[in-house]
DNA sequence: GGAAGTAAACTAACGACTGTAAGTCTACGA
DNA sequence: TCGTAGACTTACAGTCGTTAGTTTACTTCC
């Protein structure tokens, strides 16, 4: 990750060929912005040239217009998204029960460190500016696709070790899973103190994994 | 529900005493706006103005400032909300299960048909923008507070029963209900195509109320 | 090593929109 | 007739996205 310019000697210019740096410098402000501001309205086409130390019209360079920078944001943190449930996965080892709260828990995580940032991910408001862009509908829903069959595959391992009702489908239950989970998550960054208990998340992910009773409990 | 006004003519001004009903009436612009509009950023002050058919500063003998626009209209679908609720609950009988899936359809249908409404009265841009205006915590957490009480009597129904297992903390259980509708209603209400099995709704909450399997069918 | 070409940035400016303040009109009701 | 509630007009300072034209400094070629 490019750590954020806080500017004030008037930045060097990239070398000949190093000009797509820039573009990484641009996304990394945009992101600052959107962590140390209340919300994506303080990310504008200016705000991020002076975050970044350079003119407004330089980010014209490297983006078509303003939604084109959130859109990469987008794209950049749902792929960090998706690393972080993959190396939770990998690290928990092979009990599919470690690997259903290892998964879920990483996802919890993420939204939890970066609240501003899950937001625009799911919902924010470069949606709909998105239609005049260049991003296509497959490409919207394939983002997620990925998480999605991560959460089938572990929610298959479960109802194979019998610690899962059996299901007659298991990419819709992966689906439910992942909208609870999306609730928790989006309404933690959202407010800023959750009513209810604390084991608000184990109570998800047990009841949507349809996990048996009795079994051991999660650390 | 007072019908927005598409101005033409100069507008009748108010009688005496019944200065009241422009801000009903702002109210009203302003959800067209969100309505008809992309996102909540259609709906600025002057733009609210503009749809209600009366100039700009007209809007502060009612209200403090714009946020405070858009927070009058997440407290007025709020009630709309609770009341949706309320009664879907009453018409749907005696029967715990009928009960539980009318309360819970009746929340998906309200965020169903108005997308964008849903949209800000749950992380909504309003929010941060609150901290310097006239709303308190509890007053936010509050908001919500009847439909989850309804949605633990509701659980409690299904419990004494028979048809959902036993639970140590039905609150808890109702928080967690909640947030699985959340995720569903809000995704819902973001993406224009929903991923997944047409059936979430049910997996949602058949799982999330701990309904036993093997029961009746929901129509 | 000096000249030239060009990538990578800059400055200046436009038109549009925003929230809000100050002062003014006007028609209803007593 | 007249006070005043309920509006209006005008204006300011600020920000926004974007276009047009200009400068700077790296790199390559003679």
């Amino acid at each position: 990750m490019v750590t954020a310019v806080t500017n004030t000697e008037p930045r060097r210019r990239n070398r000949r060929g190093e000009g797509g740096k820039l573009r990484e410098e641009i996304i990394a402000a945009a992101i600052a912005l959107l962590d140390e501001g209340g919300d994506e309205r303080a990310v504008t086409l200016r705000s991020v040239a002076r975050k970044a130390g350079i003119a407004a019209p330089s980010i014209y360079a490297h983006f078509a217009d303003q939604p084109s920078i959130m859109l990469a944001v987008v794209q950049q943190e749902m792929d960090r998204l998706a690393a972080a449930l993959r190396e939770a996965d990998e690290k928990a080892g092979q009990d599919p029960r470690q690997r259903l709260f290892a998964v879920c828990n990483a996802y919890l995580d993420v939204a939890r460190q970066h609240p501003q940032r899950y937001r625009i991910m799911f919902g924010g408001l470069w949606t709909p500016s998105v239609e005049d862009t260049s991003i296509t509908d497959d490409e919207l829903e394939s983002l997620g696709a990925e998480a999605l069959t991560l959460l089938a595959d572990v929610l298959g391992a479960c109802v194979g070790a019998g610690i899962a009702h059996d299901s007659d489908d298991l990419y819709g239950d992966a689906v439910a899973l992942w909208l609870g989970l999306h609730g928790l998550a989006h309404q933690r960054a959202v407010v800023r103190k959750m009513p209810g208990p604390a084991d608000v998340a184990e109570r998800l992910i047990t009841a949507l994994a349809h996990l048996k009773s009795g079994s051991l409990e999660q650390g």
